[in-house]
DNA sequence: CGAGATTGCATAGCCCGGCTATATAGCCGG
DNA sequence: CCGGCTATATAGCCGGGCTATGCAATCTCG
């Protein structure tokens, strides 16, 4: 095994471990996947179903799953699309901008809990690689 | 938001789509769980259900319930814990470990085309994020 | 302009991972 | 040897993930 599967293998698991921690820490029994989908909606902007399906990775009957819930939780509005009318934006609502915020600030409390010890250059290692995962997902949008 | 929360909120979502990368890159239908399950036991060993639950931070019967489906496919047997007649010690088969090993290869090669364009240090900062986060984790077993 | 192809989303129906609550069986202290 | 604790198993639920399919809007092009 090699130096790069290494590094996949220890991150892969962590990212699994972080997604459990992040999914147990704040105590309500929201899923990932909601807050995966209102963190792409907040950072990238509204969007089409299909495209937020794609940045998600998942498949798009799962997305219009996913939004429908959010949705019927008044967490995203959809707004019409001007340009095609099978289509919708989804953009959150405020009442779930408040909810991903405080959610992260837990999320954020137990993990750094986790991590009290680290240095200033630990953080900042793990600052940079969170930057360039993002970047690494953003250019490769994938051809799904 | 301060940079601590916005690490966090850029890594969850990072470690999200690479579960997705990972869940989808592999083309069959295996689900995460049973990554997780069987890196844990192949970095740290045998070790009983309980325990393993908690590395994987999911609940016991989550647990006994992702283990019964890797035992039905010969991914991993149970062996008797000589000192207590209720446990078991959960290893790894043969089966399971050229099953993970394949998967983690095709993993990697899937998630190194989507970040080809990194440089030495680049991918430094990745291996060395990884190790803290598998540190972070270990030295907090969490009194679950 | 109109018919077929394409595209964007919704619906149906399935599987499995996640949980809580509870049962069962083995361990241990009096 | 009895009550309580601990380790796992079982039951039953919810919801996210998928494929297959339907349907309406858009586009293409003769």
């Amino acid at each position: 095994m090699n130096e790069t599967t290494r590094t996949f293998q220890s991150l892969v698991v962590s990212a699994h471990r972080l997604t459990r921690v992040a999914a147990q820490s704040s105590g309500d029994r929201t899923s990932p996947a909601i807050w995966r989908t209102l963190s792409i909606l907040e950072s990238d902007g509204p969007m089409r179903l299909g495209e937020l399906a794609s940045q998600s990775r998942v498949s798009q009957p799962t997305m219009s799953k996913i939004v429908a819930g959010l949705a019927s939780d008044d967490l995203i509005r959809r707004i019409a699309d001007t340009d095609d009318a099978r289509s919708w934006l989804i953009a959150t609502t405020p009442k779930g901008q408040k909810l991903l915020a405080d959610w992260l600030t837990r999320v954020a409390d137990e993990a750094s809990s986790m991590f009290d010890g680290l240095s200033d250059e630990e953080w900042s290692t793990l600052s940079a690689a969170a930057a360039i995962l993002e970047r690494g997902f953003d250019s490769k949008q994938v051809a799904a």
